[in-house]
DNA sequence: TTGTATGCGTTATCAA
DNA sequence: TTGATAACGCATACAA
């Protein structure tokens, strides 16, 4: 009948190993300044007592966690998991560990949230997107906790970032859909209050439209919130436009898939008689039907090029430069060239192809 | 010209407030036991200083930490998620933060992210499905860490747990399929080693079949790895059974959608040549061409009543008591009675009906 | 190579 | 109602 073991401390290690706490202290921490012999002898006792450091007391001594804060939008869709998968795999390749947390979309959650990684003791952070309070940057600052954007690239912001250019990114897609023959657009987007994101894919919606001659503002434009549900319902709205949009650009895949959704549930069919297209490449477009034409976001690089720049800023003061990571648009089944106009005069307004 | 103001402690607080650090900290953990006075005093100071407790030194003074950590298998798919997500709801509802891991269904990294979670010391973990080390289970119990045990109902296990049971869920969809009129079957199932949830839908399965009057045996069943992509390839693996299955029934709806996929790139058409089903009943399963039938898990509730269970016994004291959840079988699209058999003498293997 | 001693920022006990 | 002060478990500068 032993009492309880209660959770060993480096000080029962030391005692059952006959040293002292600094030498189990730096054992463990750096095998190699400890002779052989008292090595396996610390090692043996640390094994025996199934010894694990106190973080909190290891962090508050050390004043530094190896850890680093990812705060994403949200975790109920897979948007963010492959990248986060990613920038997790290669921290810890660098001996650092992660700790996530989401914000809901909500700018009081999201500044909650990196209060509470930065008590909790982060040595960095992950960020989704340039654009928040500048309170939360000024926080940050005399932290002096380094942080790394991603989603985005944008030098004007002034922060460090990993990313790609949103805007151009959803004008090289829009272009194509215009240059199928589509005039007649529609565009779902997620809510573009607070999210540099989205507002530059609306911004590059409109600058394609503009660029081959079309009204941006004749655009029926919904705008959402996040999800399956949503998309599908602004795709449901966008509908009773008229004359109705022979192509609906979504700012993301999901919305899109919730597009298509509703499409099926109107019997209208994709893409006989509406183009429908995503934005960021999840698997959730491959499985779509038809497949989703989409704009392709290189998630598992930006997450590791992301941690890669804040490991070799901890460990090695290297500064956080930005990188710009490029996209792609990637054309699938969801996508045609409009099929014989039957309202040629309306299709016109604005006469396109005319001015083009 | 201030210098840098290093993050603030409670002792900078106290300074500026001119009082003790005593109070400050009462002030902070219980402002009922201070006066009108001070407390205003020490607020503004707070506020000033922009002051926030380090968790790591309040972990260690107070000996907990009003953390829960969630051991998730992956965060790639959406499965957890919406789980998760009620999970950390209902938390914060009763003042406790969530942190979130995840082991890539490897027992190996489960059990480091165990004992790293502990070691930053979560006050309770929850965790998915039973079966595990019980080396792990005998690190919670020395440790005196309360967990709970989710995505399984199993009184027999010994371990506290809030699900529901994976075999008769299985079992009822595997009824329905068998009678609609199928008796070629395939089974796609997730890895079974390790995993309680998937063996016991696979139990479910033969269960049915025996119960049918089927002989198990004939089961053409595959197993692989989670994910879309290891569906596709098992479902082109099972579709050379001869004869081929009429239905393909999944161990959950990612394997499932990506059994569609491989379908309709293989030409064959669901539910006309194969019906197909999943498990989980997530998002996904709505999207997909056709609607994909499978198994309701409530998986809010689940989340939620976990939390609740993990939090009244925390603060409470309340043993940690199981409950059990119900899953229903939802039709969609996916699923309907087999067409014409083309090949009714090798059907009848096993004379199903003939005995049944 | 090893040990001693101090400090990290809180909480909580005990007096005042 | 408030203030000293002793833990809490570890890392590290310094001494041996």
């Amino acid at each position: 009948m032993t009492p309880k073991p209660p959770t060993p401390t480096l000080h029962d290690v030391a005692e059952a190993a006959s040293v002292s706490t600094a030498t189990v202290s730096r054992c463990l921490n750096f095998p190699e300044k400890v002779s052989e012999r008292t090595r396996t002898k610390v090692l043996e006792a640390v094994k025996k007592l199934g010894y694990m450091p106190n973080f909190g007391a290891q962090a508050m001594a050390a004043r530094r966690t190896n850890t680093i804060g990812a705060i994403i939008p949200t975790m109920e869709n897979a948007i963010f998991a492959r990248g986060l998968q990613a920038f997790q795999d290669e921290l810890r390749l660098h001996g650092f560990t992660m700790l996530v947390a989401s914000t809901n979309y909500c700018p009081e959650v999201e500044q909650e949230q990196i209060r509470s990684l930065v008590a909790r003791g982060a040595d960095a952070l992950l960020l989704i997107g340039h654009e928040r309070d500048p309170e939360i940057y000024d926080f940050l600052e005399t932290q002096s906790v380094p942080y790394i954007v991603t989603w985005n690239y944008d030098t004007a912001s002034g922060h460090p970032s990993v990313g790609f250019d949103n805007q151009s990114a959803m004008q090289s897609i829009a272009q194509q859909v215009i240059e199928l023959g589509h005039s007649r657009l529609g565009f779902i987007t997620a809510s573009t209050v607070g999210n540099d994101r989205t507002a530059a894919r609306l911004v590059g919606m409109r600058a394609a439209m503009t660029e081959a001659g079309l009204n941006p503002d004749k655009l029926a434009c919904v705008e959402t919130t996040y999800g399956i549900e949503q998309g599908a319902v602004a795709f449901q709205q966008i509908m009773q436009a008229t004359p109705r949009p022979t192509a609906v650009i979504c700012g993301n895949d999901v919305l899109a898939v919730g597009a298509m959704r509703a499409a099926r549930e109107l019997g209208i069919s994709v893409p006989e008689d509406v183009s429908i297209t995503g934005f960021d490449d999840m698997e959730l477009a491959k499985v779509a039907y038809p497949p989703l034409s989409t704009v392709h976001v290189p998630h598992g690089e930006m997450g590791r090029r992301a941690a890669l720049a804040l490991a070799s800023h901890l460990k090695n003061g290297e500064p956080l430069e930005s990188v710009k990571l490029e996209t792609r648009v990637v054309l699938r089944g969801s996508l045609t060239a409009p099929q014989t106009a039957d309202q040629t005069s309306q299709d016109l307004s604005g006469t396109p192809f005319a001015i083009g």
